[in-house]
DNA sequence: CTTGGGTGTAAGAAGAATCTGACACGTGGC
DNA sequence: GCCACGTGTCAGATTCTTCTTACACCCAAG
């Protein structure tokens, strides 16, 4: 049931502005592989762990991948990403149609660009042992 | 007949830079509406001339648009542009393969990554009077 | 209580993309 | 000749994005 999904203007325009960086590219095929916590990630890509975080906010802004704050069996608390499985159609159709509901939000900078953030997920949840 | 095509790491990443962009949306979702040639497509969206053309430079060497450059009966040499029919898919698997095809000079700026023009285009083609 | 490993974030430098305004060229019509 | 309307392109200003560096916090182990 991998079903193509139809963004809006708004929504395309974040997906495509995160996946069209190389770097962004790179991260997603490598949590594509498995899910992985953001210090691990920037050390086996060679990132500063500041600057992937920045890009893996950017991927999940755009609804690519999503985070969980997760608590180790030793306690320490990290973030793992994984993958959220997209599929779009990149056609000239598709694009026209998202091009109509464009906002002028989107033409402004990524600074001002959060407005509602309609997700309050980040529960924490303990993976295997809970802190006694 | 609308093949699902599969780029290249350095294409796919042209390709989403490319429409990653608000008004290079709008510029294409105007051309799926016809033809059309700078000027006027400038005056129509409301952007000045060289800025148009400057987009329409990155879409075409995304190979999203072509331009032809054609003689109006009235003697006048016009740009025309039209979209052409692409067709991509989007999931974590076309990213993941694309990936592992990126050179390095995808990092590069826009101004280096001028390496072979693939395209020796552009032969002018008069659409209905020919210069006498 | 210091060290090691995880988290997040802010300030400022560096680099790249975007945008404007001006220039140069060609043709047809008044 | 000059104006209107096409074309292309360049220099510089401006604005975004990207990246580094440095800081603050938490927990467990030694």
């Amino acid at each position: 049931m991998s079903a193509i999904e139809t963004p809006t203007g708004d929504e395309l325009l974040r997906i495509l502005a995160a996946l069209g960086n190389p770097h962004r590219m790179r991260i997603l095929a490598a949590l594509a592989e498995g899910r992985n916590y953001v210090s691990r990630l920037a050390r086996e890509i060679g990132m500063s762990r500041p600057l992937l975080h920045m890009h893996l906010q950017r991927l999940e802004a755009a609804g690519l991948v999503v985070g969980s704050l997760e608590l180790s069996d030793s306690g320490k608390a990290m973030k793992f990403f994984e993958v959220s499985p997209f599929a779009y159609a990149l056609t000239p159709q598709v694009v026209a149609e998202a091009a109509r509901t464009l906002t002028d939000q989107a033409a402004k900078s990524a600074d001002e660009r959060q407005e509602a953030g309609p997700e309050p997920d980040e529960q924490v949840s303990d993976e295997k042992e809970r802190a006694t």
